[in-house]
DNA sequence: CAGCCTAACGGCACTCCGTGCCACTAGCAA
DNA sequence: TTGCTAGTGGCACGGAGTGCCGTTAGGCTG
């Protein structure tokens, strides 16, 4: 983006601070390029050349043209595998999702500026929508894989286990793209993380239970239990 | 795939019939190909090659290389669209779901032995794995625009218009996936329609009882683990 | 039957994505 | 100074996908 001279420029990758300002650069001019001439008509020439790199150099920062624009999904999904591991296996199988869901949020709230960009750009290119999707369902075969072991040996738990997962990752893009669509208001993604805890009274977590009216209410006062727990000093 | 002589094959795609035999052609020369060789290994001269026909004809008959092995989701939308559209106001939103995910189940059981290859290919090659995520979440929109329709007035509408076509849809491939593991069992699809069913009774359909004294109990306790949980930053 | 017309076909050339290879150079160590 | 390492950019290549055009089969018309 800035102009730099090539003697400035030429090992910026070599540090750690410059490899990030580099990828910084590179994913600005990509933001930028797919805004203002569309995605198919900006060429991984025009990124590089904006950002200032050769265009050999931009496929080492990212895989291909539209790992430029999206989200570090990679970094997302191997900190919520890291929630799911870490889990006391006591934990409310509510709570857990919500736990789980919530770490994601920072990805986008991290950046409201960036992810309102990227967020045009994806819902207006089909391929980069599509591209979107594959990722999003990443995260929902992770989940299915986590609450499958949890619901092992429960009646119906891999369709509790599948339908589980498909439903919190779909409250949380629902609360994502509510929070995207109002602007991205930086409240530290608060809006949006009460938003998607909605979907705590729409789970089929418990087998025999559900059904009752008023297991949705004890599952949420639960959940909410759990929160005040944590959030006590240790 | 069977050699043709150049002059019978030269025109085949006249007539509809014709067209429909190029297209089996390619899509059995694709699996076969895809099989044997691998995806990656495969190029658009090999498949059409095979086919007896020329490069550029393949593009004629699909869109992209991926799309040689990938059923026609499109028309299968269409007919989901269709069920949807001529649905009674007044059938239960769970009869009417269950209805419109099971016509998608024909894709597969018309031919059970092309789906059994198609399924090997798609999990074993990432691209195409993602392309079927890309493909099923489609549905998922459909699902969802439908659904959130129908909820429209109601509490929660969007988010539970939300969950229960992810629901729907995750049960749907659940199924599916069950069935193509166990070898696509040539019922006509019965035990995969019944698996299916199964997911009617943990779909979010009745909207929760905002009126249910506990509710408000679970709200406010909500609301205090919210400010308790933003007095302490982690 | 002869001639025309339409439409599918095959081939060519082109752009662009993504990758292997290699020479270059800045920074560091001996 | 002399290697040594690691990031870089250029080059060339294979493959996907597209625009264009000449060719040709099959149908329609006189």
């Amino acid at each position: 983006m800035t102009d730099a001279t090539p003697a400035t420029r030429a090992r910026r990758g070599s540090s750690a601070e410059g490899r990030a300002e580099v990828r910084r650069d590179l994913v600005a001019a990509a933001a930028r390029l797919f805004d203002e001439r569309g995605y198919e008509d900006t060429t991984v020439d025009d990124i590089a050349a904006a950002a200032g790199v050769g265009r050999r150099t931009f496929f080492r920062y990212f895989r291909s043209k539209e790992d430029a624009i999206s989200p570090d999904h990679e970094g997302a999904l191997a900190r919520v595998a890291e929630v799911f591991a870490t889990a006391h296996a006591d934990e409310p199988t509510t709570s857990l999702v919500l736990r789980a869901g919530e770490t994601v949020f920072e990805l986008y709230t991290a950046d409201p500026a960036l992810s309102l960009r990227r967020y045009r750009v994806t819902h207006e290119v089909a391929a980069l929508r599509d591209r979107e999707s594959a990722s999003v369902d990443h995260y929902r075969r992770l989940f299915t894989r986590n609450l499958r072991d949890r619901f092992a040996g429960e009646p119906d738990g891999d369709m509790r286990a599948a339908v589980t997962a498909a439903a919190v990752v779909a409250a949380h893009n629902l609360a994502l793209r509510e929070w995207l669509a109002a602007g991205a208001p930086d409240d530290g993604g608060r809006s949006c993380r009460e938003r998607f805890r909605g979907v705590a009274a729409l789970l089929p977590v418990e087998p025999a239970r559900h059904g009752d009216p008023l297991h949705a209410v004890a599952q949420r006062l639960e959940a909410a239990a759990d929160r005040l727990e944590r959030s006590r000093p240790a």
